[in-house]
DNA sequence: AGGTGATCCTTGCGTTCGCAACTACTCCGG
DNA sequence: CCGGAGTAGTTGCGAACGCAAGGATCACCT
C-alpha cells in the first residue's frame, strides 16, 4: 500500500473525472464560441445570456434579480452587464409600478433585433461542435442527464416565470 | 408563421438547451464546492486545478505550457497562479536542462499535503451532489459522453505525458 | 557560422467579476 | 401610525483573467 497509489485512487476517482471533464468540455465550448459571437456580434458571453433570456420572456423583460437567478451572474455582476447594454442601446431600465424599489431590463428593438441575428449564427456553431461527437439520442441523453444534475445544483433556474405587474 | 413562434423554436433547440445546461450546472457546481475548497484549504478554483495536476504527474512536476493546456487558464493566466502558488510555498520553479526557454512548476512538500488533504473533502462533496442527482451508472454514461465531447473542443487535454528531461 | 522564424514564458494594460457596504423601499407586528 | 427586519438594486474595492507585446532561446536551413 505505497503513499502514490492512494494519490492515483483519489485523483482518479470517477466522480473527481465526471466533474473535471465537465469544467474542460465548459472551457473548450467557451474558448470555441465566445470569441466568434463576440467578433461577429459584439455579444460576449455573459451579454449574449441576458439577452437570450430577456427574448424568451413574456413582454421581453424581467426583473434584475430574476435575471441575475438565471444567468451565470451575481446580483452586482448583473448591475454592470446591463450597464454595458444599456451604453450599446440594447436594453433599457424600467421601473416596476407595483415595486418602486425594482427594476426590469427591457429589451429595445435594437436588441432583439441584435440577438435574433446572433443566434442562428451561434446555433449552427453548437450544432457543428455538438455533431461532430454525439448523436441526436446521446445528446438528448446528455441534457436529460444535465438537467437532472442542474435541479440539485441549482433549483432555482426555471421558477419566475410569473409577472406579477 | 408568427415571428414569436421562431424565437422560441430557434431558442429552445434541443442543442441549444444542452449548451444552456452545461454552463448552468458549471457555475452551480462552481458555487457550490469553490467556496468550502477555498474557505477550508485556502485553494480557491484555479490554485486547486493546478495542484491536482501537478500531484499526478510524474515527479510532480510539470512544464509551464503543458500545465496551461491541461487546464483552463491561458499562458499568462498560469504565471501568475504559479506566481501566487509559489508565494504561499507550495510550489516552485526549476528550470528545464534542456531548454533553457522552459520552466517546471514543481510541487513542494507543503504543496503535496495541501492537495492531498483537500482532496478528500472535495471529493466527499462532488461525490454527495453527484449521488443526489444519478446513479453511478448514470455517472458513468454521463462522463463517457462528457468525454466525446471534449475530445472535440480540447483535443490537446490528455497529451504531452512525455517528460524527456 | 549566421540568420530567420517559431516557441516559452513573462509583463503592461484594460476588462470583468464578486463581496461587502450602502441607499431606498416594502412588509409586518404592536 | 411607527419602528425594525428584510429585500432590490447599485457602488467601492480588490482580485483575477486574457490579449498583445516583449525578451530570451531554440531549430532549421543555407
Amino acid at each position: 500500500m505505497a503513499r502514490a497509489t492512494d494519490v492515483n485512487e483519489l485523483a482518479e476517482h470517477p466522480n473527481l473525472t465526471a466533474v473535471g471533464l465537465l469544467v474542460e468540455v465548459h472551457a473548450g465550448l467557451a474558448a470555441s464560441l465566445g470569441p466568434s459571437l463576440e467578433a461577429d456580434h459584439g455579444l460576449p458571453g455573459q451579454r449574449f445570456e441576458v439577452l437570450l433570456r430577456l427574448v424568451r420572456s413574456p413582454g421581453e423583460r424581467l426583473r434584475m434579480t430574476d435575471l441575475a437567478a438565471q444567468t451565470t451572474l451575481s446580483a452586482s455582476g448583473l448591475t454592470r452587464v446591463v450597464d454595458r447594454l444599456v451604453d450599446e442601446g440594447l436594453v433599457e431600465r424600467a421601473a416596476c409600478p407595483s415595486d418602486r424599489r425594482g427594476a426590469y431590463a427591457v429589451l429595445t428593438a435594437a436588441g432583439r433585433t441584435r440577438v435574433l441575428t446572433a443566434v442562428p449564427d451561434h446555433l449552427e456553431q453548437i450544432t457543428s461542435i455538438l455533431a461532430q461527437a454525439l448523436s441526436p439520442h446521446e445528446i438528448e441523453t446528455l441534457s436529460a442527464l444535465l438537467r437532472r444534475l442542474r435541479d440539485v445544483v441549482h433549483p432555482d433556474a426555471t421558477r419566475h416565470t410569473d409577472t406579477d405587474c
